[in-house]
DNA sequence: GCGGGAAGGTTCGATGATCGAAAGATTCCA
DNA sequence: TGGAATCTTTCGATCATCGAACCTTCCCGC
């Protein structure tokens, strides 16, 4: 965000390829902002609603099973009450199933239901597609900088302090 | 977004690094994401506020000048109406000054105040500072591909459909 | 066992961002 | 000069989100 900074920022020459990565970056998040916007429009829901499917996918995905509203609160960075009602929201549209976990009777585990699965896959199948077309441009090499590259500059978006 | 719908989609075999860029990049979306909050709820702003002053600081120094409300709201996919709520809340918080155009008096015209650019630099600067650091780390052919590869990405997250 | 506290979710009332429709202001053109 | 077009704002309504209070269930010390 906010591409112009980057022009009155480190020390380096202005015509350094590095700021032009930051750059391009910058662009790509806005795109993609935009993207989602209009993958939840075209299906009357919202960002939040997309972020916690998808909150959800990656955590079946990642073997870490289901989540609970509290977890997915966190994830969010929602509070508990938002979230009540956010799920609420995705059960109506039947996204997720609401299940009372048998161990401790306060917990509820939500898990996605298989429309939501296609509907995920409908929305950005096609993107994820034309990614990986677009990746068979680069040879193997290549994509392994470029992996290198998108590990770290997550890491550092992660840790990185507002100020 | 979806992460898991990478693991279903495509061809090819899934330990292809294709595949593992396709997930790093939603990823960095993800944390990005988390960023802006967090830098938003520092400041006591929203996503959308800071949205609009990156575009205002985008068209600024891009040399497109000054962006009117209409403009600014098919930036934000925003209401005409919703746009000039939260213009009047940048206003408010002195980011954001209203200049009547002297050519044609309907349109107003709107210029980031000097606050906003410097509260623009103390949010994101440390983070695009890091971030060149960490490209420090590639030589310039790597850094090339990587803003090759930046650039097609971003082509097809702006044109994909969400189907 | 059995209370007091802790943890997990939900409900409630209030705030405020956003929307669609209509109005206000200004310009362009016939 | 009159009417359509353009740009922005105002108005009323909707709904996502929040903080606080509440309910249920579990845990731990007695």
């Amino acid at each position: 965000m906010l591409d112009g900074v980057t022009t009155h920022i480190g020390g380096g020459p202005p015509s350094d390829g590095r700021f032009e990565v930051v750059q391009r970056l910058q662009m790509l998040t806005t795109a993609t902002l935009h993207f989602s916007d209009r993958a939840a429009a075209s299906r009357d829901m919202h960002r939040s609603d997309l972020q916690a499917l998808q909150a959800l996918m990656t955590a079946r995905a990642s073997g870490a099973g289901a989540l609970t509203p509290g977890e997915l609160a966190q994830v969010l960075t929602l509070s508990p009450s938002a979230t009540t009602t956010l799920i609420d929201r995705l059960e109506r549209a039947g996204h997720v199933e609401r299940h009372h976990d048998q161990q401790d009777r306060r917990r509820v585990s939500l898990t996605m239901t298989e429309h939501a699965g296609t509907e995920g896959r409908a929305m950005f199948g096609p993107m994820a597609a034309a990614m990986i077309r677009l990746l068979a441009d680069f040879d193997d090499a290549e994509v392994a900088t470029i992996s290198r590259f998108l590990a770290a500059a997550t890491d550092v978006v992660e840790t990185a302090e507002p100020g």
